[in-house]
Parts: C-alpha cells; sequence; structure tokens
DNA sequence: ATTCTTTATTGATATAGATCAATGATTACA
DNA sequence: TGTAATCATTGATCTATATCAATAAAGAAT
C-alpha cells in the first residue's frame, strides 16, 4: 500500500504478470495487451456481481479482493486474491455467466482482458492450455480442502484453517496485518460472526494467538496445527 | 444389469464412449484403444483409493460408482459416476496422486487409459482440449452448487437435493430403484446416516415421498423443489 | 470535537443435528 | 436353513452452533 505499483503499458514488459504467462512468447503477449485495461476499485467496492455476464479475465495487480458465492442469507467466500492472481470462473467456458461475485477488500487495481483472447491462446499453445489446465486442478484441489473443512471440522478447527490461509497463503507473514473483517472470516470459515469472534477469544485467551488491533500473531502455531488436524 | 453391456474390441466403434472423444479422430480413438483395458469390479470394491499414484484415466462402461473424499471420520461422496461418464481427478495434472477414492456400487466394468495419452491429446488436439476444460469446468459448478447446499441449507433441504441429484442426475427417473445405502446418502448429503433416515421418514409421513423397498418415487415434485429452496 | 454509521464484542437462549444404544430387517454364507 | 453379519430404523440424550439482543469501540462525516 506504500507507493502505487508500477504500471507497464505493455504486458511483456511486465514484472508482475501473473505466472500462467510464463508459457506466452510476445506476440502472445502482446495480444494480451491489445484487448487489456487497468481498473482501480476502491475497499468495498464490487468488481463483479453473481448471475452477470462474464466477459473478462480479471487479473489483481495490486491490494486484496475476495471471491464469494452468494448463497441462502449468506456469503461463503471461496477464496481472496492477491497480486498477482487471476480470476477466471467456471462459468467462461459454459454459459458466460458469473457463478460467483468479486469485491475489493483494501484498494485494489486490477487488469482485465476480453476471455475471448485468453480462450484463442488457450487453442493455440498447448503449453498455455497445460498451465491453465494445472492451474484449474489446483483450484479444485483447494476446493475439496475447503468442503472437507467446512463439512467434517468443527469451529475450532475451522478458524484454525482460515488463520493459516490467511498467514500462510494470503498475507505470507506471521504477524500479519488483518485487512479482512471479522464477517470475512466467517464467511471464510462458514459460521456466524459471532461464532468467528467467540472462537477468536478462546484463542487468546490459551495463549495461541495475540490480537493487538488489526496485528494478528499466531503465538503457537504448532497447537494450531493440532487444533486444525482434529477438527 | 439385464444383459451384459457390448464390449468393442476398438474404442472407434464404441457405441457407448463419453461424449468428450467427440472431437477425437480414428487415428486418435486408436492411440487411446491401445493403451485401454477393461475391467469389472463387484459391487463394495474400491476402484482406487485416495493418496494412491493416479496414472489412469477411467470411464465407466456400466455399473455405478461413487466417488469420494475420506475426510476426519467420515467420508464425503463428491458424486456418483455412471455410464457413460469417466473419472479423471485434479492430482493428474499435479502431482498424480488421487485424491479421492472410488468404488463400485453396483457391479461395475470400466475402461482405463493411461493418462499420458490423454495428456498428450490434450495438448495436440485444441477441441479435445476445450472440452475437456469445459467438462472441469462444469464439475466446479457442481462443487460450488454442492458446497452450498452442504453448508447452507439445513438437512432437509440437502435430502432434497441428494434425491433431486439421484432421481433427475444419476438414475434418470421418477420412480427409481434406489442402489445407494443410506450411509451413502447421507454421506451424499453431509450428515449421520441417523439422520438421513429421519429426514426420509418425515418426507413419507408428508406424502412427499414414498419407499417401496428399493423403489423411490418423488409424490410431490413441488413440494420438495421448495424444500430444496428455502434450505 | 461531535454525531452518525459501521463493525466488534459479549451474554442469554433456542435448536438443529450428532451420538449412543437398542432393535428389527435383510442379506450373505456355510 | 439356520447363523452370522450387515444394513435400516427408532428413541433418548447431549452439544455445537445459530440467533437474538444489547453494548462497546472504531472510523467517517460534518
Amino acid at each position: 500500500m506504500n507507493g502505487k505499483p508500477p504500471i507497464f503499458t505493455n504486458c511483456a514488459d511486465c514484472s508482475c504478470k501473473s505466472s500462467i504467462f510464463k508459457s506466452l512468447g510476445t506476440d502472445e503477449l502482446g495480444e494480451i495487451n491489445t484487448g487489456r485495461f487497468h481498473v482501480a476499485y476502491k475497499a468495498g467496492e464490487i468488481m463483479f456481481k453473481q448471475g452477470t455476464p462474464s466477459s473478462h479475465f480479471v487479473c489483481i495487480t495490486s491490494g486484496l479482493s475476495k471471491i464469494y458465492i452468494e448463497g441462502y442469507g449468506k456469503n461463503l467466500i471461496l477464496a481472496l486474491v492477491k497480486p498477482v492472481d487471476y480470476i477466471f470462473g467456471p462459468g467462461v467456458y459454459i454459459d458466460n455467466k458469473h457463478y460467483y461475485s468479486a469485491s475489493a477488500i483494501e484498494d485494489t487495481t486490477a487488469c482485465l482482458v476480453d476471455t475471448a483472447i485468453f480462450k484463442k491462446l488457450i487453442r493455440s499453445n498447448p503449453d498455455f492450455a497445460e498451465s491453465f489446465i494445472k492451474r484449474l486442478s489446483m483450484q479444485t484441489l483447494f476446493n475439496f480442502e475447503q468442503v472437507i473443512s467446512l463439512t467434517q471440522k468443527q469451529m475450532h478447527g475451522r478458524i484454525a484453517d482460515a488463520l493459516f490461509y490467511l498467514s500462510e497463503k494470503i498475507y505470507c507473514a506471521n504477524p500479519f496485518n488483518m485487512t479482512i473483517s471479522r464477517q470475512d472470516l466467517a464467511d471464510l470459515s462458514g459460521m456466524s460472526k459471532e461464532s468467528a469472534i467467540r472462537i477468536l477469544k478462546e484463542f487468546k485467551e490459551e495463549g495461541i494467538l495475540s490480537v493487538d488491533g488489526n496485528l494478528f500473531d499466531i503465538l503457537n502455531i504448532k497447537h494450531l496445527k493440532q487444533i486444525s488436524e482434529t477438527g
């Protein structure tokens, strides 16, 4: 958040592009660049809504956003998306609709690219196609972990999983600056906000976690891992 | 179950191959055929175990099988697989491991094909690759529906969803012959076997469902749809 | 600063659903 | 053809978790 991210005029020169683009040559990156535009979202703003047409691939270049399914009365956060990761929903290859919504948690910038270009490159470049399939597979594995956590673990285990997700996968730090709300934490763990808060409180009381303002510190990683394992 | 399924010696001539093979030419089907073998599983037999190396694509040619994650103390059935559908797990493109187990519910026959051939064809045939990606996308959408059903609906809604899944997607009939156990129904709906049985009983009492031996009949589809909707 | 609005926290209560335990009904099987 | 083994059913009890309600804290706005 200190200093603006560098905005390059060409994907080929971009130092912060998603690793999936590694398999693309200069010409292909040029194609991507042609149909690309850069957008800035303020924290809280919706990037796209579930049910609306899905015409663009979204690459997050700064900030933090969430993708979430608007279910029966409450939301389920499928993932948080940070630089330099992209959002490319399953509807693109089915009916060009969004099957989840996305919104900015922190101020976020993103590059949008027409999905048609993306699909064309998948057809013409087998390496790119394979990278894409690998990425889809990774997401599926992540979904599996999440559904097992949500359906077979109790609240303590689910909050433990969410804290590790935040620390290891999103903020990539241990004392980390928590930028998502308690409601988001709850939506990530499939429980009510109040329950999430209570679990955090217990973790604090047991010395597993310290919370100082927005600074979260997992003090006893081993114990928290165990809570994650034992449900 | 009456009469054996026709077993052809060549994929090109096979009348019961998965629709994904439509985009393959005779030569390509020949390649598939070369590395293919046909296996029969008895009801209850495990086809492959979560955690073991995943070397083959599995196409179900007769019978019914389930794919399920062995979680913390209980199983979650991700899907039932019937002819002519295939099993190709997300581990194939990641680390060649199975991330779920599969077992035969009814006596089941299947064609196995080395995943290397499959991956090669995905690289060489863009239509095939696209069909494959579409199929992955469909599975992802199905996962989304399932996770929302499991995490945001109460038991009645989840059993309703499972009954519609069985009737509409698996047995493709309304009075249908139930070949999965109550435990499987429970594992499909993320609840205990006892709870699943109790919900069935309530549905019977309310005239929504009739159960005569193994014959299930959804008597009031509209009402059951409503139960599915209202959680 | 002061008010307004959102977000976080805590407590009390209600309940969906699991678990345990017992029994009945099928199916395998020797 | 009876005995074991599995599967289905029902009831009683317990608990994890949601919901409701009230308050506190933290930002945002004027």
